[in-house]
DNA sequence: CTGAAAGCGCTTACAG
DNA sequence: CTGAAAGCGCTTACAG
């Protein structure tokens, strides 16, 4: 069962494996080699069942058709399906994806940046975490195929495909305090990323509008490095402390999915005692009883215009609008009655 | 910004690049470089950020450190976390992976095979379509490291990992008879994949073991095929032909999602009206007012499992115990009270 | 102790 | 129309 390789068709067609390689290349017709040298030197690739080397073409062409997929967390339900939206549109254009989790930790996000440099994708999709900006400075300085998702750098003028966070909040707030909420207390990341301060900013630009003053005690910040039972016992506290509060948002699933377990274990009902809205939505938030509203993400349409805008720099096309930021999607449920 | 090469570091540090390559494979020691040599060369490297060229690496040395995963669907809860864990355990080998969907389509799967293939992971872990039995027995016979994932073949002598599937479908039936159902209804997909088969068996086991007839109209068969919208109206409509039934067995998350918002959509309220398992748990379950009672896999263990035995394999250190058959857990939740 | 050389499997100017 | 040759960046016997 060895390898077959170029020179086994070579001598089996009878053609020097120039030939051959330039003829599965498929520029037979343009390097005016015979038709039945073309027919001859398939019929033999396929009989040896040929399958290239991929390494010695790489090493050659330095082209991998490999996409690097840097998340925080495969398992996530934004994540999870951004991954699968993505290795779909990527197959498409014959390019296959390598995916690691960062786990949002600055040591674990360069090491996995690194193999995959390593290993030298094509491009780069990530979710950056905090401490990257010098990495992915550097991969944009030295023109490498990079788009960011969920969130960017400033200063840092790179590709990326966020939706407009400030506006998902504001939306979510505004409507909270039309449906006669007025005590919305806030659980957000301990994190300067900047897809949470827009959502912090949205929410107290909501507020502002409608003459609401902003309270900090209403605002609860909650830690990356935070087991999910940590959380939950967290928000308990909190929410205790604040017996006024009348409606939350949750600035993620990750916060989301522990604040309905917290306000069960307290015995508070979602819409009847509490409003509640989440960004990003989940199955759980759809078949909830009730249903919860939230501010959900067109993850396939983000996963489209990511492989499109990496494809186009790999490509060499410089896309003119290579900062993409989409609109969000209040979805109104259950969970966010009129207030009586 | 060009990439630096062995040759680079051979002509700063005055050596043979052959030297160098010795040095940086860590064989200086046992070749009797000297002690000042060596670390010269390290420091060089160092300045010039020297990154090994993993083409040539592998071109040479035939080993990619590289994993490659075959899910039906990465967004997916099970497939989703199998494929987090997975990654974090190949990692601490220094292996990444590669993951392609098959989206349980025979094309698609042999598709993907090919390309990892082509790309030639140091080995596969697979979840394997029912077409695939050819091409796993091909990889198997051709001695590549291999390991199955959810489901296997049986005359295919390969290595796997699953969970005891009869016992788990046994256990949930036999607890809904004891707690009082006796019209359980079997929501299933059809597919001759071996999981789902032994999870029928050992629902029709229960049955007998407690003297109830098995009854055809109470199993309901779900194509693959279906969008999510499709499996909810079939299953209204199921549902709706046969009034008598008090319990529902959902062999897969992807039925018992939508099962639950067919019976909301019904306004059958589960527990009241209704016992529920189902397989795989999942956010939703654990969150559902009333929680859901589940048939959970341990999917860290499942992974851990999968890599050690591919990584032995890679390794040529043949483990005795190939095929690995671990205990499901029945979580008992809300959804399936004592029958009154 | 260290270096020259072959070779992994390709692609691509270049020559004829 | 087709082939000989160089080279991508490494590793690894082999020689001295």
């Amino acid at each position: 069962m060895k390898k077959v390789s170029i020179k086994d068709i070579a001598k089996e067609a009878g053609v020097s494996f120039s030939t051959v390689s330039i003829v599965l290349n498929g520029q037979g017709k343009e390097r005016k080699i015979s038709d039945k040298m073309i027919t001859e030197i398939f019929k033999v690739a396929d009989q040896l069942n040929y399958r290239p080397n991929q390494f010695a073409k790489s090493l050659r062409t330095g082209k991998t058709f490999t996409l690097g997929l840097i998340v925080d967390d495969i398992s996530n339900y934004f994540f999870g399906h951004l991954a699968k939206f993505v290795e779909e549109e990527a197959d498409k254009f014959g390019y296959t994806v390598m995916f690691c989790n960062s786990e949002n930790n600055e040591g674990k996000a360069r090491n996995v940046l690194g193999t995959l440099l390593d290993k030298q994708m094509d491009g780069y999709i990530i979710a950056p975490t905090s401490g990257m900006v010098n990495e992915i400075e550097n991969l944009v300085r030295e023109k490498k195929p990079i788009v960011l998702i969920d969130r960017y750098f400033q200063n840092v003028p790179s590709s990326y495909v966020t939706i407009d966070n400030y506006k998902g909040a504001y939306d979510s707030v505004d409507y909270l305090i039309r449906q006669g909420y007025q005590k919305i207390a806030l659980v957000t990341n301990e994190t300067d990323q900047i897809q949470i301060l827009d959502r912090v900013e949205g929410y107290k630009a909501a507020l502002r509008k409608h003459k609401i003053s902003f309270l900090p005690e209403l605002v609860k910040k909650i830690s990356f490095k935070n087991t999910e039972q940590k959380t939950i016992k967290e928000l308990e506290t909190f929410i205790k402390a604040q017996p006024a509060i009348d409606a939350i948002l949750f600035t993620s699933n990750n916060l989301g999915i522990p604040g309905l377990q917290s306000l069960r274990n307290l015995n508070i009902k979602i819409a009847t005692d509490i409003g509640v809205i989440c960004f990003d939505d989940h199955d759980l938030f759809r078949l909830a009883f009730p249903g919860i509203t939230v501010v959900s993400q067109p993850i396939k349409t983000i996963s489209k215009k990511v492989v499109k805008l990496l494809l186009d720099q790999i490509d060499g096309n410089v896309s003119k609008d290579h900062q993409i930021v989409l609109p969000p999607n209040l979805i109104i449920r259950d969970s966010t009655p009129l207030r009586s």
